[in-house]
DNA sequence: AGGACGCCCTGTTCGC
DNA sequence: TGCGAACAGGGCGTCC
């Protein structure tokens, strides 16, 4: 699921967890997930080091170690983490796991295998690495209108592309847009600067209270897309039955009333 | 520049 | 019920 909210609820779940605490051990069950290390080399960085503190950009999640460097985890499709205290209670599809000082686990789990974990020196060299945009919640309206009316593209596209602007994906791009009132493929380019100046205020708020929700569809403010994104589902404003189009291999849901060209 | 496509991987859902 | 195809909240390289 790990869009920007998700990989925040993770953040601050490996915040509320794993802080300060000695790495004892590392196990890379997947080592076709490591980017630019070896199981031995993770192994080295982390052992008898602490996660000093936590960041997040986009949809990556990074852990600082006390010896300087940090740890990068990417979610792909379908990942999470899960801290616990008995080795029986490993989750399936854990990738990584982690043993700390304590005796506690950290899971890092990936069923589809399409996320990731490497290392780097400083969060700077990840983002440029993969040719980051500045994360979504980081930017202001000022820059955020400038880039985003420049592209002459359809407006979900546009959110989707990391590079462009970083943590949000198929879900919230619908949502943000649904939010708006604005067509998946609606030119960014085209619109009124006071589109593009709601189109940034819905950007942060449906944000920040997927954030407040955890990230959880069964948490999400009435009034949202989410949770009727599917066939047969129904707008939430005016019920009306959902559309769907293709944006490359991605299926968008929008409402073909509230959301204009 | 922008978008479509195939591909990576694997579990679930859909359609016949 | 069974089976293969299509699909799933990501991202990369390639092609037009």
């Amino acid at each position: 699921m790990p869009e920007l909210p998700d990989v925040e609820t993770f953040r601050r779940y490996a915040n509320a967890t794993s802080l300060h605490q000695r790495i004892e051990h590392t196990r890379m069950e997947s080592p076709e997930l490591l980017k630019g290390t070896s199981p031995q080399g993770l192994g080295r960085a982390l052992k008898g080091r602490t996660f000093a503190s936590s960041r997040r950009h986009g949809k990556y999640l990074l852990l600082a170690l006390d010896s300087g460097g940090w740890l990068v985890m990417h979610f792909g499709m379908s990942g999470e983490l899960k801290y616990f205290q008995d080795r029986r209670d490993t989750p399936d599809y854990t990738r990584l796991l982690i043993r700390f000082g304590n005796g506690r686990l950290l899971a890092y789990i990936a069923p589809r295998k399409l996320g990731g974990i490497s290392l780097v020196d400083t969060p700077q060299e990840l983002i440029e690495g993969r040719d980051l945009g500045p994360d979504a919640l980081e930017l202001g309206e000022k820059e955020f209108i400038e880039l985003a009316g420049r592209h002459h593209g359809g407006a979900k596209s546009w959110f989707m592309d990391q590079k462009n602007i970083a943590g949000i994906g198929n879900i919230y791009s619908d949502e943000i847009l649904f939010q708006a009132g604005i067509h998946p493929k609606a030119v960014l380019g085209n619109m009124e600067e006071a589109d593009l100046r709601r189109l940034y205020k819905k950007m942060r708020s449906v944000l920040r209270r997927a954030i407040s929700a955890h990230a959880d569809p069964e948490r999400m403010p009435a009034g949202f897309l989410l949770p009727h994104r599917r066939q047969g589902g129904r707008c939430p404003k005016c019920g009306s039955t959902l559309a769907k189009s293709r944006t490359g291999a991605r299926t968008a849901w929008y409402c073909p009333a509230c959301q204009k060209h």
